[in-house]
DNA sequence: CCTCGGTGTGGAATCGTTTCCAATACGCTC
DNA sequence: GAGCGTATTGGAAACGATTCCACACCGAGG
């Protein structure tokens, strides 16, 4: 038939190729020489077939390269096969381990996940948000910087929402996915005063999710009968300068704290960034723990004792939640999962109990 | 009217969400008193409308918070305003960012990001780029692991790719963005010499990313004249297990090596901790370069020189290649953007030139 | 011989948009 | 006042799937 007999079937591809568009389930159909609903019903594995059709529609759809269309089936299912991840930032860490952890549930249930980043925008979120829904999302899993009108918004739409890691201050009622944060941050206060320290100092962030974290500092503190010394609180805003401006002005003006909890792993950095700066030794001279266990702890001289949050399972647990069984989703408190604090050496008791030697924290 | 006028317009949105689903073209035009074709036209701004019936139109798609659906105008017009994007791990750092560089250029163009992560199984992604295919996506950027199968037929299917940060071995001719690494490479082989490295080992995997890394690290060191000496070159797979396991097993037993260049992250890690562990300092007994500048360089003690590739811009890049000017997109060779040496604490001259104290490398 | 209950099968409606095309009305010019 | 271009507008046909429903066929039981 064709001149070589060898590339034919190559050919044929490139000419359908080519020529027309993709292949429709109804090219299908007339080339195995059936109607349309058989074709459905064989590749959906619904209803009754001849073992003979099957074969036929099965070896048309194959030479035809035909994939069955999204939009096509989405448009009568109702459903789009996809859900929405919301996250603050892609590059973090964090944030990675919990989208890693979406995906990989996702994947058992066959969905697709549209990710996008929202930089802790209200605004930018709410355009997302208004995004997925366009899309017609199954489902969004929102690791939130906002309020909540943008998800009330979704949820009014009819796409369920599920919060991951951050559990809104707003209204919009949704099931949520959490890490035991007040567990870790009350370990690691635990484990510094364990040592001896009293003048401990707190890093946390104008933005919402630390809130948790300041709190249970303080009242670990309180618990422990020691004064929360509020010049030893200071705050930052998420980025990464205003972090460091943080932790400058407070190692800074603070020569007298032994110890330092940094309620991010922007803040860790920036603490052992300027502490390097500062000559100051770790943990000779200041002792530091960091909530989030990113992978450079470990790296760190010496590698830095953290509060592991476990983001991974966070993810899979929140795509978990909003796939499987969709009724019970509503009713039901958060999901709260286990944060574990990870000893390592970034930890010593002060130098006054030690016998270190005094600190010196000359300002060059 | 209603009792509680200040609830009236809440309790109207819940009853509608509540009864049938949402509100489709076909009832803004109804309340608006126009045929659908006038919302459509009113909605994307085509075509002529007057002021007068674009204000009833746009007032009756907000009171039924009217979205349009991205189903219905994705079956008519071929695009979905989505594209896929596939990466080998959304944890791994350079892969996040990229990915942001991904995200933010879609954004500029109004496009989602459909992410999925194929963990370097080809098996795998090709399975991903068959989702990809059936959800019609108008494009798919890809830092592929594959050999090109699984592209061609997406391309066949009419959908076009584009290749990041690695150049796919087989045939699929497709526009690909990189970073200059063979340029990276020989920059730091390059400074390693001339601090009078002579005896230089190498990191790198089996995966084919790091190919001409290995390649650019022969050259440049037959360049100067230096023999390449096979047992100080190393292969891990890309897993961190084999990292460690290659980087122990090079560390150990060669014990006048006096630097080491790796390839990957995931491997300057492994050296890094394998050092410490054999209680090798850096960078008196050994010099360290990596390969990719994640955020945690700078944090090691001594801050680790690296090269940088510019991961962000080369996701950017290549979502604009693929987005912009799709015509051009087929000739022309590949785009490659600079990669950067950055210098900071963690190579210097070896112990026999600097005088430094002879190495102690005990196997404890 | 005539119903009856299955089993396969195909036609046609439907999902929510865009867009072509025809129809209407309006303001001009001649 | 007729003719005509132009500004608006609505109806209807796609787009590509699923699925309801009707129909044909066939062996069994009355």
């Amino acid at each position: 038939m064709g001149r070589c007999v060898l590339t034919e079937h190559g050919e044929d591809h490139v000419r359908e190729r080519a020529m027309s568009r993709a292949a429709t389930i109804k090219d299908v159909a007339r080339r195995a020489g059936v109607g349309v609903a058989t074709v459905s019903r064989v590749l959906s594995g619904s209803g009754p077939v001849s073992p003979a059709t099957r074969d036929r529609v099965l070896a048309a759809a194959r030479e035809l390269e035909y994939r069955p269309s999204a939009l096509g089936r989405g448009l009568k299912t109702r459903r789009t096969g996809t859900l929405g991840l919301v996250v603050p930032d892609v590059t973090d860490p964090f944030c990675a381990e919990l989208a890693a952890g979406v995906l990989e549930c996702a994947r058992t249930f066959g969905e697709n996940v549209l990710l996008d980043a929202a930089h802790d925008d209200p605004e930018r979120e709410a355009e997302i948000v208004d995004r997925l829904v366009e899309q017609r999302v199954d489902g969004i899993i929102a690791v939130s910087a906002g309020e909540g009108t943008a998800w009330e918004a979704a949820m009014r739409a009819g796409v369920p929402v599920v919060f991951a890691d951050r559990a809104p201050a707003g209204p919009p009622q949704a099931p949520t996915v959490l890490a035991d944060d007040a567990a870790g941050v009350r370990a690691a206060v635990e484990y510094l005063v364990g040592l001896g320290h009293r003048r401990i100092g707190f890093l946390g962030t104008t933005a919402a999710d630390t809130g948790v974290r300041e709190e249970t500092f303080r009242a670990t503190l309180a618990e422990r009968g020691l004064a929360v010394r509020e010049e030893l609180l200071v705050r930052a805003r998420p980025q990464r300068d205003s972090a460091f401006a943080a932790a400058a002005g407070l190692l800074q003006s603070r020569p007298d704290m032994t110890a330092v909890l940094a309620a991010t792993h922007l803040l860790g950095e920036a603490a052992v960034l300027v502490a390097r700066e500062l000559d100051l030794r770790i943990p000779a001279d200041l002792s530091v723990v960091m909530v989030d266990d990113v992978p450079w702890a470990e790296l760190c001289d010496p590698p830095l004792t953290a509060v592991a949050r476990p983001g991974r399972r966070i993810g899979y647990q929140a795509c978990e939640v909003l796939l499987r069984d969709p009724a019970r989703r509503d009713r039901s408190r958060p999901v709260v999962l286990a944060a574990e604090l990870v000893i390592r050496g970034s930890c010593s008791p002060p130098a006054g109990l030690s016998g270190g030697t005094a600190r010196s924290a000359r300002t060059r």
